[in-house]
DNA sequence: TACTCACTTTTTGTATACAATATTTTTTAT
DNA sequence: ATAAAAAATATTGTATACAAAAAGTGAGTA
C-alpha cells in the first residue's frame, strides 16, 4: 500500500519563506535572478502562486522585480545599508529593554537554544545557517517584547541587513557575536532593561562597524542547487 | 477629429493609491468591503490587477484580506493602535532632526503650502481631506531627512494612524493640530534639531492622548460613492 | 572582427475560464 | 411561524491561454 505522504497544498507563504531562507544563508545571492517558471517547476504550482509569492518578497525588501524582465534577489545601495541599520539602532534598543520586563523562563531557554544552533552551524561551517540564526535571535526578541508592529519592521529590516552582509562584509570567516548575544540573554533573565538596551546599542554599532565600503561582485548561482530541491 | 483623451494603463499602483487615498480621507471606512468585481468594474481592468493592487494595500496594513471571504479594509486593535504610536514615538522624532539639518528653502515652502492647503480643507469641512494632508505633512518631513527607509516605514504607520483616528478619535470636529505644526516648520527653517525632535515627539503624544478607548460601530459606505466615481 | 538588422525564442504581463468556497435564498419539516 | 436543510447564487482562488516585451541567434555588411 503507498504511503500518503502527499504534503499537497504548496501556498505562496510557503514558497516566499522556501526562498526566503535561501536568501538569508546566501545560496541565492543579491543579484540573482528568480525566473517564474524555474520557480513553477520546483514547488509545482502555477505561475500565479508563484507571482503572489515574488510579490510579497519584493515588499519585504528581498527581491526588486523590475517590469517585463523579472525577480532579482536585491542589491542594497550602500546608503540603504546605512539606513538600515540607523532604522535597526531606533527600534531595537528600547525593543530590548522591553523584553528584558517580559521575557519569562521559556523565553530564555528558547533565546539560549538559539545561540546553540548558531555555534552548531558555525562548527560545520554552515555561516548562511548561522546568518540566519542570527537573525532570528533578534526577531526573537522582538517578539518576546511582544511588539507587533515593531517585529513586522524588524523583519523586513533584518532580511535587508542580510543581504548588506552579503555585499559588504569584511570577512568571510566567522561572526564573533555570539559573545554580545549571550550578554543579552544575560541582561533579559535579569529583567536588567537599561543594561539590554545599551547592549542591543553597542551590538548593532558592532556589526555596522565591520561593514566595508567597497562593492562587491555578484556571483551566480544555480536555483536549483540553492533551494535543494 | 476625437480627442485622445485616452488615459490608458490603469495600474495596479494607480488603483491602490486610489483607493488608499478614500480610506486616509475615511470615505472608506474600517470594516468595509472591498469586492473584487466592482473594483474591476470601477477601474476597467481585470482582476488580475485589482487582485496586485488589493495586495499591495494588504501589505501596507490598509486591508486584511481574509481567505475565500476578501478584502476589508483594516480594524487595528486597541493594541495595534498603541503598537503605532509607539512606534512612530521611536521613528519620527530623530527623523524631524535629521530633516532640521537637511530642509533648504524649497522645502519649507512646501511645508507651508501643506499647512495652508490643511487649513483650507478643515474650512471647508474637509475633515477627511485634512487628515490625509496632516499624514502627508509627516511624510514629507522624513523625504526631507532623506531617510527612504524610515519614510517607508512611516507610511505604513501613517496609514494605519488614519485607521486608528477613524476608531478612536475623540471628538468629530477639528484637528487643532496645525499649531504643532507650524512651530514644527519654525525649528526645520531655523536648522533647529534639538526642537524639532522635541516638538515631534510632543507632537505624537498630544496625538495619541486625544484617542478614546472605546470602540466603535462603523458605518457601511457605498465603494462608488466614496471614490467618487 | 565588429556591428546591425531581422527573426526566433524565451520570459513576463494580463485577461479569462474554471474550481472551490462562502453567502443567500428557497424549500421542507416540525 | 421557526428552524433546519437544500439548492441557487455570488465571490474568491487557481490554472491556463494569449499578448507584449525582452533576450538571444545568425546572416549580412563594412
Amino acid at each position: 500500500m503507498p504511503a500518503m505522504t502527499e504534503t499537497k497544498s504548496i501556498t505562496a507563504d510557503k514558497i516566499a519563506s522556501h526562498l526566503s531562507q535561501a536568501v538569508h544563508e546566501h545560496r541565492l545571492q543579491p543579484g540573482a535572478k528568480l525566473r517564474e517558471d524555474e520557480v513553477c517547476d520546483l514547488f509545482g504550482v502555477s505561475r500565479t502562486i508563484v507571482r503572489q509569492a515574488l510579490r510579497s518578497m519584493e515588499f519585504e525588501g528581498l527581491l526588486t522585480i523590475e517590469k517585463n524582465r523579472g525577480a532579482f534577489v536585491s542589491k542594497p545601495t550602500l546608503k540603504e545599508a546605512q539606513e538600515v541599520f540607523q532604522a535597526r539602532a531606533l527600534l531595537e534598543p528600547s525593543t530590548a529593554r522591553a523584553a528584558a520586563m517580559r521575557a519569562n523562563a521559556g523565553d530564555i531557554e528558547m533565546l539560549e537554544r538559539h545561540i546553540k544552533d548558531e555555534h552548531v552551524a558555525l562548527d560545520q561551517d554552515e555561516a548562511g545557517l548561522a546568518l540566519k540564526l542570527s537573525g532570528d535571535f533578534h526577531l526573537e526578541i522582538a517578539r518576546i517584547a511582544d511588539q507587533q508592529t515593531i517585529e513586522q519592521f524588524l523583519r523586513q529590516l533584518i532580511s535587508r541587513s542580510s543581504l548588506v552582509i552579503a555585499l559588504y562584509w569584511r570577512r568571510r570567516n566567522a561572526l564573533c557575536e555570539s559573545n554580545a548575544h549571550h550578554a543579552l540573554v544575560d541582561a533579559l533573565r535579569n529583567g536588567d532593561g537599561d543594561s539590554a538596551e545599551e547592549l542591543m546599542k553597542g551590538h548593532l554599532l558592532d556589526i555596522f562597524s565591520q561593514l566595508d565600503l567597497r562593492e562587491r561582485a555578484e556571483g551566480s548561482t544555480s536555483l536549483r542547487d540553492a533551494l535543494r530541491l
